[in-house]
DNA sequence: TGCCAGGCCCTCTTTAGGGCCTT
Protein backbone atom coordinates (compact mmCIF):
# COMPACT_ATOMS: atom_id res chain seq x y z
CA UNK A 1 0.00 0.00 0.00
CA UNK A 2 1.45 3.61 -1.08
CA UNK A 3 1.87 6.05 1.15
CA UNK A 4 -0.66 8.22 -0.23
CA UNK A 5 -3.02 6.54 2.60
CA UNK A 6 -1.81 8.35 5.22
CA UNK A 7 -5.12 10.05 6.41
CA UNK A 8 -6.75 8.51 9.46
CA UNK A 9 -10.23 7.57 9.45
CA UNK A 10 -12.75 6.50 11.78
CA UNK A 11 -15.05 3.91 9.66
CA UNK A 12 -18.45 3.11 11.77
CA UNK A 13 -21.67 1.43 11.53
CA UNK A 14 -24.71 1.51 13.35
CA UNK A 15 -27.46 -0.85 14.26
CA UNK A 16 -30.68 0.78 15.47
CA UNK A 17 -34.15 0.58 16.34
CA UNK A 18 -35.56 1.44 13.27
CA UNK A 19 -34.38 4.33 10.00
CA UNK A 20 -35.09 7.50 12.07
CA UNK A 21 -34.07 9.29 15.27
CA UNK A 22 -36.78 11.83 14.22
CA UNK A 23 -39.45 9.45 14.89
CA UNK A 24 -37.51 8.11 17.98
CA UNK A 25 -35.49 5.50 16.76
CA UNK A 26 -32.36 4.72 18.85
CA UNK A 27 -29.11 3.29 18.64
CA UNK A 28 -28.60 -0.43 19.72
CA UNK A 29 -25.01 -1.26 18.14
CA UNK A 30 -21.80 0.66 17.40
CA UNK A 31 -19.16 -0.84 15.21
CA UNK A 32 -15.85 1.51 13.94
CA UNK A 33 -12.16 0.76 12.78
CA UNK A 34 -9.59 3.11 12.69
CA UNK A 35 -7.48 3.22 9.39
CA UNK A 36 -4.05 4.54 9.91
CA UNK A 37 -1.97 4.37 6.44
CA UNK A 38 -4.31 1.73 4.97
CA UNK A 39 -4.05 -0.35 8.30
CA UNK A 40 -6.92 -1.39 11.14
CA UNK A 41 -5.11 0.06 13.56
CA UNK A 42 -8.13 -0.06 16.28
CA UNK A 43 -11.56 -1.31 16.95
CA UNK A 44 -14.52 -0.61 18.89
CA UNK A 45 -17.52 -2.43 19.48
CA UNK A 46 -20.13 -2.14 22.12
CA UNK A 47 -23.96 -2.84 22.36
CA UNK A 48 -26.18 -0.29 23.64
CA UNK A 49 -29.56 -0.23 25.63
CA UNK A 50 -32.15 1.88 23.57
CA UNK A 51 -34.53 1.94 26.47
CA UNK A 52 -37.17 0.60 24.31
CA UNK A 53 -37.67 -2.90 23.14
CA UNK A 54 -36.57 -3.62 19.48
CA UNK A 55 -39.21 -5.23 17.02
CA UNK A 56 -38.69 -8.50 16.09
CA UNK A 57 -38.12 -6.88 12.31
CA UNK A 58 -34.92 -5.80 13.90
CA UNK A 59 -34.44 -9.00 15.84
CA UNK A 60 -34.14 -10.91 13.02
CA UNK A 61 -32.55 -8.45 10.79
CA UNK A 62 -29.24 -7.46 12.66
CA UNK A 63 -29.46 -11.09 15.06
CA UNK A 64 -29.09 -8.38 18.20
CA UNK A 65 -32.18 -9.35 20.76
CA UNK A 66 -33.92 -7.81 23.36
CA UNK A 67 -32.17 -10.11 25.84
CA UNK A 68 -28.65 -9.26 24.56
CA UNK A 69 -29.15 -5.94 24.95
CA UNK A 70 -31.24 -6.29 28.42
CA UNK A 71 -27.70 -6.31 30.24
CA UNK A 72 -26.31 -3.76 27.56
CA UNK A 73 -24.70 -0.11 28.93
CA UNK A 74 -27.26 2.91 28.18
CA UNK A 75 -26.61 4.68 24.68
CA UNK A 76 -25.34 7.71 26.93
CA UNK A 77 -22.50 5.71 28.92
CA UNK A 78 -21.66 4.08 25.25
CA UNK A 79 -21.72 7.24 23.10
CA UNK A 80 -19.93 8.71 25.50
CA UNK A 81 -17.18 6.55 25.54
CA UNK A 82 -17.19 6.41 21.32
CA UNK A 83 -16.97 10.29 21.09
CA UNK A 84 -13.65 9.44 23.23
CA UNK A 85 -13.01 7.27 20.51
CA UNK A 86 -13.37 9.16 17.30
CA UNK A 87 -11.67 12.42 18.36
CA UNK A 88 -10.71 14.35 15.81
CA UNK A 89 -10.84 12.37 12.88
CA UNK A 90 -12.33 12.44 9.85
CA UNK A 91 -15.40 9.76 9.39
CA UNK A 92 -17.01 7.11 7.01
CA UNK A 93 -19.93 5.28 6.55
CA UNK A 94 -22.04 3.35 4.21
CA UNK A 95 -24.85 5.67 3.44
CA UNK A 96 -23.34 8.15 5.94
CA UNK A 97 -26.20 10.29 5.74
CA UNK A 98 -27.93 7.44 7.92
CA UNK A 99 -25.54 6.93 10.26
CA UNK A 100 -24.67 10.88 10.52
CA UNK A 101 -27.83 11.54 11.88
CA UNK A 102 -27.99 8.99 14.30
CA UNK A 103 -24.48 9.58 15.35
CA UNK A 104 -25.57 13.24 15.78
CA UNK A 105 -28.72 12.37 17.95
CA UNK A 106 -27.09 10.38 20.30
CA UNK A 107 -24.36 12.46 20.56
CA UNK A 108 -26.66 15.53 21.26
CA UNK A 109 -27.75 13.72 24.05
CA UNK A 110 -24.86 13.42 26.08
CA UNK A 111 -23.73 16.98 24.99
CA UNK A 112 -20.84 15.85 22.66
CA UNK A 113 -19.83 16.63 19.01
CA UNK A 114 -17.19 16.10 16.84
CA UNK A 115 -14.99 17.88 14.32
CA UNK A 116 -14.06 15.47 11.67
CA UNK A 117 -15.90 15.49 8.64
CA UNK A 118 -18.09 12.16 7.09
CA UNK A 119 -17.08 10.74 3.47
CA UNK A 120 -19.60 7.92 2.13
CA UNK A 121 -18.63 5.15 0.75
CA UNK A 122 -22.04 4.28 -0.80
CA UNK A 123 -21.77 7.95 -2.90
CA UNK A 124 -18.54 6.87 -4.20
CA UNK A 125 -19.20 3.25 -5.44
CA UNK A 126 -22.06 4.95 -7.10
CA UNK A 127 -19.27 6.75 -8.97
CA UNK A 128 -16.64 4.40 -8.95
CA UNK A 129 -18.34 1.20 -9.85
CA UNK A 130 -20.98 2.28 -12.47
CA UNK A 131 -21.12 -1.23 -13.52
CA UNK A 132 -22.10 -2.98 -10.04
CA UNK A 133 -25.39 -4.64 -9.90
CA UNK A 134 -25.88 -2.16 -7.03
CA UNK A 135 -24.74 -0.44 -4.15
CA UNK A 136 -25.69 -2.32 -1.40
CA UNK A 137 -22.61 -2.87 1.11
CA UNK A 138 -23.28 -6.86 0.86
CA UNK A 139 -23.54 -6.48 -3.32
CA UNK A 140 -20.15 -4.80 -3.14
CA UNK A 141 -18.18 -6.35 -1.15
CA UNK A 142 -19.05 -9.52 -3.53
CA UNK A 143 -18.41 -7.16 -6.46
CA UNK A 144 -14.81 -7.09 -5.42
CA UNK A 145 -14.62 -10.17 -4.36
CA UNK A 146 -13.52 -8.82 -0.95
CA UNK A 147 -12.89 -11.48 1.81
CA UNK A 148 -15.89 -11.72 4.10
CA UNK A 149 -16.12 -14.52 7.19
CA UNK A 150 -18.64 -12.68 9.08
CA UNK A 151 -22.14 -11.28 9.95
CA UNK A 152 -23.38 -8.65 7.81
CA UNK A 153 -25.77 -6.19 9.86
CA UNK A 154 -23.44 -6.37 12.77
CA UNK A 155 -21.88 -3.24 13.47
CA UNK A 156 -18.04 -4.11 13.80
CA UNK A 157 -18.76 -6.41 10.58
CA UNK A 158 -19.87 -3.84 8.37
CA UNK A 159 -17.62 -1.28 9.75
CA UNK A 160 -14.89 -3.54 8.36
CA UNK A 161 -16.56 -4.80 5.45
CA UNK A 162 -16.51 -0.76 4.38
CA UNK A 163 -13.32 -0.43 5.74
CA UNK A 164 -11.91 -2.92 3.16
CA UNK A 165 -14.33 -1.58 0.48
CA UNK A 166 -12.48 1.81 0.76
CA UNK A 167 -9.30 0.68 0.52
CA UNK A 168 -10.60 -1.33 -2.68
CA UNK A 169 -11.94 2.16 -4.05
CA UNK A 170 -8.73 4.06 -3.17
CA UNK A 171 -6.50 1.77 -4.52
CA UNK A 172 -8.62 1.09 -8.12
CA UNK A 173 -8.83 5.12 -8.52
CA UNK A 174 -5.16 4.84 -8.02
CA UNK A 175 -4.78 2.13 -10.23
CA UNK A 176 -6.78 3.30 -13.34
CA UNK A 177 -6.24 6.75 -13.64
CA UNK A 178 -2.48 6.66 -12.34
CA UNK A 179 -2.82 8.78 -9.37
CA UNK A 180 -0.33 9.47 -7.08
CA UNK A 181 -2.34 10.47 -3.46
CA UNK A 182 -5.84 9.69 -3.47
CA UNK A 183 -6.77 10.99 0.03
CA UNK A 184 -9.89 11.95 2.02
CA UNK A 185 -10.30 15.43 0.43
CA UNK A 186 -10.26 13.72 -3.40
CA UNK A 187 -13.38 11.57 -2.54
CA UNK A 188 -15.01 14.42 -1.41
CA UNK A 189 -14.69 16.16 -4.41
CA UNK A 190 -15.84 13.23 -5.99
CA UNK A 191 -18.81 12.76 -4.27
CA UNK A 192 -19.68 16.39 -5.25
CA UNK A 193 -19.56 15.52 -9.10
CA UNK A 194 -21.86 13.97 -11.02
CA UNK A 195 -21.33 10.17 -12.29
CA UNK A 196 -20.77 11.41 -15.79
CA UNK A 197 -18.27 14.06 -14.71
CA UNK A 198 -15.99 11.56 -12.32
CA UNK A 199 -14.18 9.98 -15.09
CA UNK A 200 -13.36 13.35 -16.99
CA UNK A 201 -12.18 14.80 -13.33
CA UNK A 202 -9.98 11.95 -12.57
CA UNK A 203 -8.23 11.83 -15.91
CA UNK A 204 -7.63 15.83 -15.94
CA UNK A 205 -5.71 15.42 -12.46
CA UNK A 206 -3.70 12.09 -13.54
C1' DT B 1 -57.62 5.22 12.39
C1' DG B 2 -53.84 6.75 10.11
C1' DC B 3 -49.73 8.40 10.31
C1' DC B 4 -45.05 6.10 9.80
C1' DA B 5 -37.22 8.95 7.09
C1' DG B 6 -34.52 11.36 4.30
C1' DG B 7 -30.65 12.40 1.25
C1' DC B 8 -29.06 11.24 -3.22
C1' DC B 9 -29.80 10.78 -8.03
C1' DC B 10 -31.99 9.78 -12.40
C1' DT B 11 -35.41 11.16 -15.76
C1' DC B 12 -40.65 10.49 -19.12
C1' DT B 13 -36.95 16.91 -14.73
C1' DT B 14 -36.57 21.72 -12.51
C1' DT B 15 -44.21 24.13 -10.91
C1' DA B 16 -42.05 16.15 -9.83
C1' DG B 17 -41.93 11.47 -9.06
C1' DG B 18 -39.82 7.46 -7.76
C1' DG B 19 -35.92 4.06 -6.92
C1' DC B 20 -31.88 3.31 -4.11
C1' DC B 21 -29.60 2.77 0.38
C1' DT B 22 -29.26 2.68 5.49
C1' DT B 23 -32.12 -0.11 10.27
Amino acid sequence: MLNRLANTIVVLDFETTGLSPATGDRAIEIGAVRLQNGVVVDSFQQLMNPGQRVNSFIEQYTGISNEMLADAPSCEQVMNDFADYIGDDNLLAHNASFDKKFLDAELQRVGRSYSGQFACSLLVSRRVYQDAPNHRLGTLVKYKDIASDGDFHRALFDSQMTAKLWLEILSDIETKYQIEQVDFNLIKKLSSLSKAKVDGYLRSIS
